[in-house]
DNA sequence: GCAGAAATGGAACGAACACTCCAATATGTA
DNA sequence: TACATATTGGAGTGTTCGTTCCATTTCTGC
């Protein structure tokens, strides 16, 4: 519906309010009076760039969604240190965006819809995890580094859960734990 | 408020619907009329019952919290592999508690009462994964046992959300991967 | 079985919600 | 410059929310 530059511009701010309140004060406590207070426009001009709120609202889940796999370009190089890597600064960096996935995980548990959406890019990301994982040990059947794709995900997640809960948790230390070339390491005291 | 019989049987009928309803429609979804609807009361019972709404839902919510320790009563005796047994256990039951706890999880992320309330559970977890891991291997420190329980149990929340999420997920195949006793023992093939 | 308190259902309330409507204004095109 | 149309803010809409109120019924100790 946007066509002249303005609107195109009123569009982006309006997806940034969002995004930011979506990490703030999650799912259900985005408001549309939040939204375009935030963003600095009237309800009708949120009408005029956007069908619903919804509509705004999962212009950025897709976004969040889509950017949780960390470097899609560079698929099927990555070492495994590599892609913990990427994925501890994903949920450790500045971006709301990780907040955002993570409590969709959470609503996944209750709506189907959006279940379904965090699951296939759960699968994707187990995929490229298990690639790496066989090419760091070719030894490894295919199920079994699935297995432990699932299993270094899984902890992956459950760690930046509690980082974004608990600011003061070191996961990137943790994190490396998962890693098989630095088993038995010991991780720094906390501070 | 409840002092007769009928009275206390309704509280129970409404806590029992709560329960059901965080479950299947999520905290932000549960309203009033979905409460009474499903426990069969008029909205004046209820409020001769609960202060407020959040007071029933609260109330579920501390529960879920509490239970998801498992057995607390054996503390100090268990094996790591009673401990994640009874994490899978909870976790891939068919109470409708652990579903609550893990969007809880979620909502900590933006709610910082509901974040304290489940990090402190956390911390408690953690504790007493780390007494298992030392018991299980003396030469650990204290730190590295603490470090191998937050992974673990991150481990453990992870491959829980995703089987909650997923039904057709084996969550225990996986959750052995965690254990030292098990490690390099590969996961039976998905069916 | 009577008195007093507890329990009940449902109508009614204000607040908050997403969304509509529209007159006024800004913008791009030719 | 002039025209068509995109953009604007905000008052107004209908709906749903949690909660209150209260007349009526049910319960229990004495």
């Amino acid at each position: 519906m946007a066509r002249y530059r303005v609107g195109l511009e009123t569009r982006e701010r309006i997806l940034s309010a969002t995004r930011r309140l979506l990490a703030e004060v999650g799912i259900e406590g985005v408001t549309l009076k939040a939204i375009t207070a935030h963003a600095r426009v009237g309800a009708g001009s949120f009408y005029n760039l956007f069908a619903s709120k919804d509509d705004a609202v999962f212009e950025v889940i897709r976004e969040a969604i889509e950017s949780v796999d960390p470097d899609p370009a560079g698929a099927g190089a990555d070492t495994l240190d590599d892609l913990v890597d990427a994925f501890v600064a994903f949920m450790t960096g500045s971006s709301p965006i990780a907040r955002i996935y993570l409590q969709l995980a959470g609503r996944g548990l209750t709506d189907p819809s959006i279940a379904s959406r965090v699951l296939r890019s759960h699968r994707r990301r187990v995929e490229r995890f298990a690639d790496a994982w066989q090419r760091e040990d070719p030894s490894l059947s295919e199920a079994e580094a699935v297995a432990r794709a699932e299993v270094m995900l899984g902890a992956l997640t459950g760690l930046g859960m509690t980082a974004l809960i608990d600011p003061s948790f070191d996961m990137r230390a943790h994190a490396n734990e998962l890693l098989p070339s630095q088993q038995g390491v010991a991780v720094p005291p906390l501070s």
